[in-house]
This record gives C-alpha cells, structure tokens and sequence, in this order.
DNA sequence: TTGACACATTCCGATATGGGAATATAATGC
DNA sequence: GCATTATATTCCCATATCGGAATGTGTCAA
C-alpha cells in the first residue's frame, strides 16, 4: 500500500515544498489564483491542484470575488502540527543540554 | 513530477503515520528493532524500512549493541516543523480571537 | 448571446510509495 | 565452523503523486 493520501491529513498536505510557500503567502492576506501563479511562477492548473488538496484538509478557505476565487490560509489547522512537534521539546531541550555540558568540560 | 522523496526532509518523513508513532516511542528511550516491531504489530521489514527513512533524515539515532540495533529519536530534527508551524500561531491567535468576539455579540 | 477572462478538472506519463515475501548480513553461542 | 537470532535489503505489486496539456465551468462585459 501507498503512503496515506494527501487528502487524508495536514501531515501530508504540508509534505510538499510548493504547498508550505503557498500557505505562507495566504498567511496574512486573501490572493486569487492568478496571483499565485505569477508569485510561484508555476503553471495555473498546478496551483489550482494544490490549493484543492489545501482546502481538503481544511488549511485554506475560499471565497468567490467575481470572477476570481479569493484564498486564504486557515492557520488554525496547523496548530495540530504545532502541538505533535512541540511535544518533543522536552526532548530536543535535553539533547542540547548534554551538548553543551559535554562543551563545557571540554574547555575545561 | 512526484513529490519531494520521503528521504529529502523532515516534513516528508513524519507525513507517514507509522513514522510518526515510532518518533513518539523512541523519543523517551532507546529500543531495539523487535521491540517496536512488537509494539507497533508490523512486520519486521516495514519498521525497519521505516527507521532506515528516519534515519536518513536525521529523526532518529542508531547504536549497535550486541546483535541488536538501538533506536533513539533525535528531537532536534523536529525543530524545524516546530518552528515552521509555530510562524502561523500569530495568525491563528487572530481568527481565534475573532472568533471569540464573534460569540459574544451573539449572546448580547 | 457571445466572447473573454479566471479557475477547476481530467487525462496522461514518469516516478515514488509502502507492504509482503524472500533473501542477505552481522553478531552470538555452541 | 555452524545454527540461531536480530536486523537490513531487495524484489515485486498495487496505488498515489506531481507536472503538463487539454478541456470544462462559471462570471462578467458588451
């Protein structure tokens, strides 16, 4: 079987490179599509796809302007991974402690 | 093009469920191979090929003792994720607070 | 209504993915 | 050395991935 699908969850939507910047540029602003196109300097249909594997998982909303499809990033669908990452700090913090205590007695 | 290989970084190693579950048992303690295997009711090769992507990545470290192979989880590697997603919380403090306001006028 | 935008979807092809089975490698104990 | 244990790697397969090209759909303007 295949890794989970795209779809299926935010660790997977944020998986690929195009789709973190993505998410950055719709951050603190709405853009259309064709904003985007030009930014990444990617082919429409390519940014269309994306941003449709984005609003699955719930990391973007859309909104209809005329003619144009206004997106924007739903930051609170990252915070799950914020929280999975951040539950390792504890760990990370250790680590660096050792590091550092190892420096010290070597300069001793 | 397919997706940015699973090896290539962080963000593509910890999209596979299974990875994530193994960073959270090793991120407390060393085990051997047959430990998680155990644990996790995979077969032997899948963990194996699973650790072999973590490890190419950085997420996790590995010890021969005796016949078996220890595994730890480096929780530095998850830093960047940390970091990445935390870059949104400005943003999801704001919908949630709008959010928040938005009840209130509701209920008055 | 017709044309022109702005996007979305579909179809295709090359490649990557993860699981299972089989096999290889490495260390231990006899 | 030889069997055993622990793990890694390889091969195969069904499926998913992303990009590109072509096509569909929806909105506006004349």
């Amino acid at each position: 079987m295949p890794r989970a699908t795209t779809r299926s969850d935010v660790f997977n939507a944020v998986a690929e490179p195009q789709r973190r910047v993505i998410l950055e540029l719709l951050a603190s602003e709405e853009r259309p599509v064709g904003e985007l196109v030009r930014l990444l300097g990617v082919a429409q249909p390519s940014v269309s796809k994306h941003l449709r594997v984005l609003r699955d998982v719930g990391l973007v909303d859309v909104r209809r302007h005329g003619r144009n499809m206004m997106y924007r990033t739903n930051a609170s669908g990252l915070q799950p991974l914020h929280v999975w990452a951040g539950a390792f700090e504890r760990y990370w913090r250790h680590q660096l402690r050792r590091i550092k205590q190892r420096a010290e007695s070597i300069n001793r």
